[in-house]
DNA sequence: GCTTGAACCTAAAACGATTTAGCATTTTCG
DNA sequence: CGAAAATGCTAAATCGTTTTAGGTTCAAGC
């Protein structure tokens, strides 16, 4: 890493230490003072000088430089948190992908990179704010902080929020409580008395809703609230043994809506260690955001967000923000899909 | 997109097009011109032709503008195929974060983020060879293409490269043929007689290594071939597919290794599906490239890469590289992990 | 002694954006 | 009416790098 505590070190710094001008040590740096003759013994000291100063290249400065003004770049930018999983994410990218090779020519290319921050701290994510680093992103797996300081913000470039809801900005998600509502539904109809909500001990804003509207649809078509089943983390090992812990205890469960398809592997351990069937005894219902949730034995049922739809809908949505200069705010509702397996 | 086509789109031209000075433009586009006291028609005005022209903005020279002297800004990038999941790249993108917040302070900064590229394209990436878009990167996921394009040119910055084996390069990556061989032992030292190996169609690099190695792990010691079963694509239902017509042909078969985890869920289905048991009568070993192989029914025994290590083996070299200016070429292989559990 | 050419190096102009300091006007107010 | 303040805008510097078009010196050739 080298020294350079001092003062930041550019090609002039190199140039003043050495005695030559800036374009000796950027050649230097290029390779090229062969064919820009270069005498040895010059080009050894500037070597020398760019080890011991700890030069590191400005890439902003370089790319400003190599810049074709025949070509237009635009840089996307899909961020999302370091603890979120990636699932949507890819799916996100993908699509992203698509729309701009199919608007990628002479003149026009896009990059695509996928930036985290820490959860809770998007605020600090540097160029977000100056819009140095992006000229569109699409936001995903926020938490209430991020959204306070994404609300407050009025980012001069495209931006559209997934899973949101986000006044001023463009948003695109499931319709709001339908999810709760639809899998209350599906336990309901299958003759499940007692349907128990499965969640880690620490809700997202996606789970805690979808446990929410989970437990009214129970009230409201029962008369009473549903038992809330609490696990320590969003693990399968987290979600076996909180549901282990409640079957163990005697109480009644014939059905189980996990708000993470994780916990709905979780629960399917548990219920087959307690040696009862799914869904004979226990019907399961998940949310469809594990890759391979129709690869679970038995298949998961799954009411959750339609991603595909969200997806293109939120990728469409920032292409056409790129495209009109005004930002301007949107919600964008999508139903949610469901997937009738085995297991509900 | 608007039009744009005849000349690329600049604060200038706008400016020109307007009748103001760039200033003014740039004023209108930060949003800061009720604190600068432009006149609301001039601010429209401006407007309505930053949209006609279809501007968008060089983010490059807005970086550099906002570039603080006093910091010098360490750009970090993970390069990856479009296409790969984004399962070990995360990884990488954690640990790398690690490592940089570890070094940050006043005076230095990082910026990490996945970039991607089209699988084979990797030459065409803006910025790589003209060394304007990244201070170090580590890449992976390669195709034969992108390995004879890196093996050409020496990049003038800290590369490291993951899982491929290159000259003139810093590569890290398990021990070559060593997962096959393992996998090969567990399945012969449980008496499998007719092991087969499990892949795709199309193997990438890595897949096509284990199954090679498998075959001339089982050949040494059975002193026969074992079968290759060749699944359409690698999801679990292609796996399935393939599995069943080899069952279903009254072909041998007491063990499989699938080269892919998605893969192994689907033999596990194949397998189920003509009644018989795991790994009573049919062992199966993965690989452990499946987030929640352990969950599994029964929990899958895996031979792979070995995740963590290699990724901190990556990384570590990357920040090393990056503090030395000479970039010297080094083969680094991590021995692959082994996790027995009830599949084999 | 003068020209020519090689060898070695530099000044200055870009790249595209933002901001600071300041210049004209016009309005306000004592 | 004249000074002060507000209004609306611009010129020019700046960020760090690369490259183009030369400029100087020195040795060789006639």
């Amino acid at each position: 890493m080298a020294r350079g505590e001092k003062r930041p070190v550019t090609v002039r710094t190199i140039a003043e230490h050495v005695g030559v001008s800036t374009a000796a040590v950027s050649t230097v740096l290029a390779n090229r003072h062969e064919e820009r003759r270069l005498a040895p013994a010059t080009v050894e000291k500037i070597r020398a000088a760019v080890r011991e100063l700890g030069y590191v290249p400005n890439v902003a400065a370089r790319r400003l430089r190599a810049h074709d003004p025949e070509v237009n770049h635009h840089e996307l930018g899909i961020l999302t948190t370091f603890e979120a999983p990636l699932f949507l994410v890819s799916r996100v990218l993908r699509q992203v992908q698509r729309m701009a090779d199919a608007r990628t020519g002479p003149g026009r290319r896009f990059s695509v990179s996928i930036d985290m921050f820490h959860a809770g701290r998007l605020r600090e994510m540097p160029g977000l704010l100056s819009a140095s680093r992006f000229n569109g992103v699409i936001v995903t797996n926020t938490l209430p902080e991020d959204d306070a300081f994404l609300a407050a913000t009025a980012l001069p470039y495209a931006v559209v929020v997934l899973g949101r809801r986000l006044p001023n900005h463009c948003c695109v998600l499931d319709t709001p409580g339908e999810i709760g509502r639809r899998a209350a539904e599906i336990l309901l109809k299958a003759d499940s008395r007692h349907p128990v909500v499965l969640t880690p001990a620490l809700l997202t804003q996606s789970t805690a809703e979808r446990a929410e509207a989970f437990v009214a649809a129970v009230r409201g078509q029962e008369g009473r609230d549903s038992a809330r089943v609490i696990a320590a983390g969003f693990t399968p090992a987290a979600g076996a043994e909180a549901l282990r812990a409640h079957l163990g205890a005697g109480l009644d469960c014939d059905g189980v809506f996990a708000v993470t398809d994780g916990l709905a592997l979780g629960a399917y351990q548990a219920i087959k260690d307690a040696g009862k069937g799914i869904p004979r005894d226990i019907a399961v219902v998940g949310v469809g955001d594990h890759e391979h949730a129709d690869f679970f034995d038995p298949p998961l049922t799954c009411v959750g967000p339609s991603n595909e739809a969200i997806v293109e809908q939120a990728v469409a949505q920032l292409f056409q923000l790129m495209g009109q200069r005004r930002g301007k705010a949107s919600e964008i509702f999508v139903p949610p899909s469901v997937v009738r397996r085995a297991s509900a």
